[in-house]
DNA sequence: GCACTCCTGACCAAGAAGGTCAGGAAAGTC
DNA sequence: GACTTTCCTGACCTTCTTGGTCAGGAGTGC
């Protein structure tokens, strides 16, 4: 239940690439690594493996780099960290609806469930154009409201 | 972003001891590493951890086993991933709130924070209670209802 | 032709995941 | 007190993942 280096580095990236959409010229990886602190060649492979997942796309040479495949409010985070980390809220590497679950841990399966359905109602909500805007949807305005969320347990 | 086998095989050993916490009795390692299928040896390590965070007890020797330490209803899903799975949505090892972002990905903190809030509102509503009657939290039901929710993607 | 930038695969060290093995230490029974 | 039972603990193991680095190849633009 935690975010790899890999995925928070994936979307912050893709959120660099989603700033300069307006520019209309690609960004290089180092300017990407730079503005976020990325090591480049880690970044590197990551913007292709996005580049796979048809996410962004890329030009090679001088004036060449890195830009979004798609506008940046129809690319949503959920997108990117399947990419880079697969599917969300697998329990041992398989999909929750596909596990059987004998005796008294039954319901379990409904649980998995709705954990990985409440994941997307965060992941699949936000887009790349609201997270640079930071006019975040609703759903996460109301999860970081309360102070509870903002501190560890 | 996914469960391990080790936190599954938790939860599901906790549903056992919950459901048997009428008999008054403790339960043997072997019992529930059969009744839920879970390598015996392994199990054995998972329990210990359980007991050092003080959600299990146990006592050795004939007519030993373990049980819950508290009331079923006491005891949520949330505590027993996080005694074997450490903190619930910690970004590069780090919680989130202590996590600084620069640049175009500066509101990234509080997805990430309304990512652990999200999980949050459901690992910490369903107790063991919960989980062996089946009668699950609304939240759940709400989340599961849905036929979205049973796909993968 | 040359500089620039992405593309790709190989490699690597450290740690986690998912276990197994062997023995020790309590607790109960005879 | 011996013996069985069951938990307790640490050591060990194999495989995979994480988080990178390195070296070179392949397009692209001038």
């Amino acid at each position: 239940m935690r975010v790899s280096a890999k995925a928070d580095y994936a979307v912050r990236a893709a959120a660099e690439l989603a700033a300069a959409q307006a520019e209309e010229a690609p960004v290089k990886g180092e300017r990407l690594a730079e503005a976020q602190d990325i090591p480049l060649q880690f970044l590197e492979h990551i913007l292709l493996e996005l580049k796979h997942h048809g996410i962004v796309r890329a030009r090679r040479g001088a004036k060449g780099g890195y830009w979004l495949a798609r506008p940046a409010d129809e690319v949503t985070i959920a997108e990117i960290v399947r990419a880079v980390e697969g599917p969300i809220a697998h329990v041992q590497s398989t999909p929750p609806e596909d596990i059987e679950y004998r005796g008294n841990s039954e319901h379990l399966q409904a649980v998995w469930i709705a954990v990985r359905a409440s994941l997307r109602t965060v992941l699949e909500q936000v887009t790349l154009a609201d997270l640079v805007s930071g006019e975040l949807p609703s759903v996460v305005g109301e999860l970081t409201s309360s102070k509870d969320a903002w501190v560890a347990r």
